[in-house]
DNA sequence: TAAAAAATAAGACGGACGTTTGACTTTTTC
DNA sequence: GAAAAAGTCAAACGTCCGTCTTATTTTTTA
C-alpha cells in the first residue's frame, strides 16, 4: 500500500522482481526458508501469487536470488581485500589482514541492508534443509578456499587436525555473529541492538587470531590398554 | 520392522511413546523441526498417527520432549561439574575447569545417541523458528546463567561488552561444532567423520580459553567528527 | 494504431500438513 | 469374568503449501 515506507533494502528497483527479492529477503531472515510461503512474500512485496513463478519460477530459485545479490559483491570485496592482503602468493600474509578480509565484508555487507542479509546468512548456513545448505555453500566456495589456503600458508606447522579444528572455532563465532539470536545478550542482561560492525571487529579479530596462533595442539598418544 | 536393529537412542523403553522420541530425535536432528511431518515421524517408529497426539499432543511438546530427555541429565552434570569446579562462590574458579563443565557434557551427551542429539541441539539454537529456540534456551536457563557467573568472577576486569563478544565467540564455536555442518571438512579436505568428543575438548578448551585470557580490548574513543 | 511482447490477475491443481474424532481392541483392576 | 481404563486404529477436519494454467491487461515495438 505505502510504496515508500517499507523499502529498506537499498539495491532493486521498485519494481515487482525487486519488491520480491527485499520482502523475501526480510521474510526469510526471519523466519528461515522452511518457515515462510511464497504467498506471504508476495503478500509481504504487494504483487500477485503468480508474479513470483514469473520472475523466479520456484521458491529455492528466489532464495538463491536473494542470497546472490548480497553474497556476489562482498565476495569480490573478500577477494580484493585477500590481494591487497596476500600480494605475494609464495609469502606469508598477516594473520589478522587475512581475517579482516575474511570476515569484515561478511559482517559490515554493503549497505544498510546488511542487517537483515547479515541474519539470513548467518541462520542459512546450519538451515536444517540440505537445498539451502547446499545453496548457500555454493555460494561461498569462490572465496573459502582461498582462506583456507591463506591460513595454511600462514601456519604450515599445523596439522590438519589442527587446522581443521581452528577452523570450527572461527566459522563457529563468526555465524554465530551473524545469525545474531540475541542469547549472549539475554545471558549478560543487556539488549539485544543491531551488531555494530565495527565494534564486532574490534573484538572478534584478536580473539580470532589468539586460536590462530596457539601452538599445535599435541595429539594424545594411543593409549596402552 | 527388526525390533533391535535401530534402536539407536538408549532412553526411552521399547513402547510407542519411547520409539516415537527416537524417531523423532533422529529424524528432527537431520531436517529440523519445520523439515519433519509428524506423519513422518510416527512412520518411522512404526506407530499409528493418533499415537503421537495421544502420548504428546502436539508436534512442539514432542518436540520439547526430545530435548528434555537429554537436556536434564546433561544440565545436572553441567552442575555437578561446575560445583565441584567452583565450591566457594567467593573464589574463583579455574578457567579451563569451568569450560570443561559447561562444554564437556554438551559434546560428550551421556549415551551413544550423543551423536544425534548433539547435532538437533546444536541445529536448534539457531532454528528460525521462535518457538523452537525459546524451547531450547529455556531449557538451557538452568545452567547458562552459573556459566556467566563463573566468567566474570574468572575476569572481573572485562567490561559488559568484552564478556558480550567473548560469550559469542564461545557459544558460537561450541554451536557451530555441535551442529557440525561438515562445512570445513569439506574446505580441508578431510572426511566428514562424527565428532570424536576427546578430540573435540582437547582442541576447545585450549582455544576458547585463550580468547577469554585476553587483555581488554580498549573500546575505541569516540572520534571527533 | 495495429501487432507483438511483457506483465499481471484470478483461480485451481494435487498434495501435505497438524490435529481431532469416534469406534474398536487390548490391558488392567477388583 | 465383568467393568474400567488405556491404548490403537482408520478416517477425516480444515488449512496451507508450491506450482502452474489460462485469460486479461498493460506496455513496447513497428
Amino acid at each position: 500500500m505505502n510504496r515508500s515506507e517499507d523499502t529498506t533494502a537499498i539495491p532493486a528497483a521498485d519494481d515487482p522482481s525487486g519488491r520480491l527479492l527485499d520482502a523475501a529477503e526480510r521474510l526469510f531472515a526471519e523466519r528461515g526458508f522452511n518457515g515462510v510461503s511464497v504467498r506471504t512474500i508476495t503478500a509481504e512485496a504487494g504483487v500477485n501469487l503468480a508474479s513470483a513463478h514469473y520472475y523466479y519460477r520456484t521458491k529455492l530459485s528466489l532464495f538463491r536470488a536473494v542470497f546472490e545479490r548480497r553474497v556476489l559483491p562482498m565476495n569480490a570485496e573478500r577477494l580484493a581485500r585477500l590481494e591487497k592482503a596476500w600480494p605475494d602468493r609464495s609469502l606469508a600474509p598477516d594473520l589478522r589482514e587475512v581475517l579482516e578480509a575474511f570476515i569484515g565484508p561478511t559482517i559490515i555487507v554493503s549497505s544498510e541492508a546488511g542487517e537483515t542479509f547479515r541474519r539470513l546468512s548467518g541462520l542459512s548456513s546450519t538451515d536444517p534443509a540440505p537445498e539451502v545448505r547446499e545453496t548457500v555453500f555454493g555460494l561461498y566456495d569462490e572465496v573459502a578456499p582461498l582462506f583456507v589456503a591463506a591460513l595454511r600458508k600462514i601456519r604450515p606447522d599445523l596439522g590438519e587436525r589442527d587446522l581443521l579444528w581452528r577452523l570450527k572455532c572461527i566459522f563457529g563465532a563468526m555465524m554465530f555473529v551473524r545469525a545474531d539470536n540475541g542469547r549472549p545478550e539475554q545471558l549478560v542482561g543487556l539488549p539485544h541492538a543491531p551488531v555494530d560492525a565495527e565494534e564486532a571487529m574490534r573484538h572478534l579479530i584478536p580473539y580470532l587470531a589468539s586460536i590462530f596462533e596457539l601452538p599445535p595442539v599435541a595429539p594424545t598418544k594411543r593409549r596402552r590398554k
